[in-house]
DNA sequence: GAATTATATTCCATTGACAGTATATACTAA
DNA sequence: TTAGTATATACTGTCAATGGAATATAATTC
């Protein structure tokens, strides 16, 4: 993998906190679409563009995809990650607030069974 | 500082040669045009954008612009430099290339005065 | 098999980055 | 003041990325 496949994709903030959140665990697109209030269509083209480039993959459970960074995780990926969750700049404090709010999605989805299907909480690691 | 402006300087493979070249010391245009083998337009283009950007400045020497990073430099920017020369992909080489280039640049202009000017010699440290 | 849900793809228009050519500017030296 | 060197800018065409609307696909449920 070159590192400029790597830059491509966090040069576009909202892929660097998709990349950010998956590196806490998998994720299904509707739970991305939620945690960064964006459309549809964009998320499922970003992930697309990511899976292309080798940083993600993607499985199915029922109706639903669960995206995940691709193990092992790019060093370069993991350093950068790392860094900017310890920084002090706009996009940086977004990638905090993203983790809270992923906490604050599972904790909900645990409580209330109904939100996704069985399968996919075993993937997602709510319940 | 925003992360996404660093991205996006070093996205491009030419534009992180320059700035890892640039993190060694200052450099005069038509050196890195040496150095990296490329137009002067496209060169001249390129430190442009990165100065605008925030992270390089020049300064005029006579008709020579000598350009520089800016102090202090950007932490982030500074982790993926040191990231990327311990690295081992297409890319990373080459900057360790562009390295081990500038030290027999710097040399020759050493030997050979009359290479560039001595205000010049004195910004870029080679003589 | 019809309706529904989750996701992907196609089509289209817009925008932004980039490269090259030509030209301009800034400075120096004769 | 003219010629030359180093660098920047303007202009232009091209190509890739992006976003939205509409549509397609894949799986589930009734």
């Amino acid at each position: 993998m070159e590192a400029s496949d790597i830059y491509k994709c966090i040069t576009d903030p909202q892929r660097l906190r998709i990349l950010n959140l998956l590196e806490s665990g998998p994720l299904c697109v509707c739970h991305l679409q939620e945690l960064l209030e964006v459309s549809q269509v964009k998320m499922s083209k970003q992930l697309n563009t990511m899976k292309r480039l080798g940083l993600l993959e993607s499985s199915r459970e029922g109706t639903w995809m669960i995206y995940s960074l691709v193990e092992p995780i790019d060093g370069l990926l993991r350093t950068n990650l790392k860094y900017l969750r310890e920084a002090d700049c706009a996009e940086c404090n977004q990638l905090q607030k993203d983790l809270f709010k992923r906490g604050n999605l599972i904790l909900q989805i645990t409580e209330d069974e109904t939100d996704c299907p069985e399968s996919v909480c075993e993937q997602i690691g709510c319940c």
